[in-house]
DNA sequence: CATATTTAAGACAACCAAGTCCGAAATAGC
DNA sequence: GCTATTTCGGACTTGGTTGTCTTAAATATG
C-alpha cells in the first residue's frame, strides 16, 4: 500500500542480514528468501541491486552470499526506499496532481502533508539497525501466520 | 502512491460534482474529465461504478449526465476509497506481512500504525462536501500546472 | 416515430510491476 | 585444472491496473 513489493522485500532482507550476517558470516539467497517469505529469484534480483549500490556486500562462489560490511555506517531506512522506489516517493500529491504544491494544493494536501512529513522524517532518521534490534529482542517479526 | 489512479479520479470527480452538479444540474463525462484532467473513457467507467453503487446519480439521454442527489447524505471520503480500492486498504501491513497484528508486528508497525490510524480517522470523518467547500473558496484545486 | 445525445456494459489493448529463467562469471575445495 | 556452488545480468513471462473501443439502452426533442 505504501511501498512496492520490491521495497518491502529489500527492507526485510537488509534487516535480516543485519541480524544474521553482520561482518564475517554470509547468507545465500535461499536462506534469505526463506527468512522473509519472498520468491527466491525475485529476491535475488533485489539483493543484486542493493549490492551493486553498496548498501549490502556480496561474495560469489561456494560459502559466499550476502552480508553487511562491519565497517559500513548504519543504513538509514530512507536509503533503501530511495534506491528501490525512487526518490521523492513521499513528495507526490495524494490525489495525483502533477505537482504537490503549497500554493496550489489539492483538497487533501494540508492533512496529508502533515502526516507524510512526519513519516518521512521518521524514515530519514530511523536505521535498519534499530529495526534489527527490535527483531532480536523478540518485539518484532519479519513473518507472521 | 497512496490511492490507485481510479480512486484518485473518483475522489476528484465526486468533489467536482459536489460543486457543479448538486441537485438539478448535471455534468456529462467530457465536462467532468476536462475539469479533473483524466482520460475520458476511463473516467466514464469509474463514474458508472460510483453510480451503480448509489454514491452519485445519473440520467441518460440528451441533457443527461451525472449529479449528486440533493436529498443524499454527505459523502464520507472513506466510502469512495472502500468502493474503489477495497475495504481495509489502511489495515494492511506496511511491510507486507500477511496480517497486521499487534501481537506479532513487523518492525515498522508501531510508528506506521500511529500514522495510519490518524489518517484513517480523518478519511472516515471528512466528507467530500467539506473538500468541495475548500475548492469553492479557492483554497484548493483539482488541477495544477 | 426518428434522430441525436448521453450513460451502461463489457470486450479489448497497452503498460508496468512482479516474478521466472538461463547462461555467464567468480571462487572455494579437491 | 576441474567441479560444485554461488552471485550477476539480462531476457523473458505473468498478472493486475490503466486506458480504449464498440455496441446497446435510455431519453429529450422535433
Ligand atoms: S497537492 Fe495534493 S497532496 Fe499536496
Ligand atoms: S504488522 Fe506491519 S504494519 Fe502492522
Amino acid at each position: 500500500m505504501m511501498f512496492s513489493k520490491s521495497c518491502e522485500y529489500a527492507l526485510k532482507a537488509v534487516i535480516h542480514l543485519c541480524i544474521k550476517a553482520k561482518g564475517e558470516s554470509r547468507l545465500n539467497i535461499s536462506e534469505i528468501s526463506r527468512a522473509i517469505d519472498s520468491p527466491e529469484p525475485f529476491t535475488a534480483k533485489i539483493l543484486q541491486t542493493l549490492s551493486r549500490h553498496g548498501i549490502i556486500s556480496s561474495i560469489k562462489g561456494p560459502g559466499g552470499g550476502f552480508y553487511i560490511d562491519k565497517k559500513a555506517a548504519p543504513i538509514r531506512v530512507i536509503e533503501i526506499i530511495d534506491l528501490i522506489d525512487g526518490k521523492h516517493a513521499f513528495d507526490r500529491c495524494g490525489l495525483g496532481l502533477k505537482d504537490c504544491n503549497e500554493d496550489r494544493p489539492c483538497p487533501i494536501h494540508k492533512e496529508f502533508k502533515s502526516y507524510s512529513v512526519q513519516l518521512k522524517h521518521l524514515l530519514e532518521t530511523k536505521t535498519i539497525q534499530e529495526f534489527a534490534k527490535e527483531i532480536s529482542r523478540g518485539n518484532a517479526f519479519l513473518i507472521n501466520t
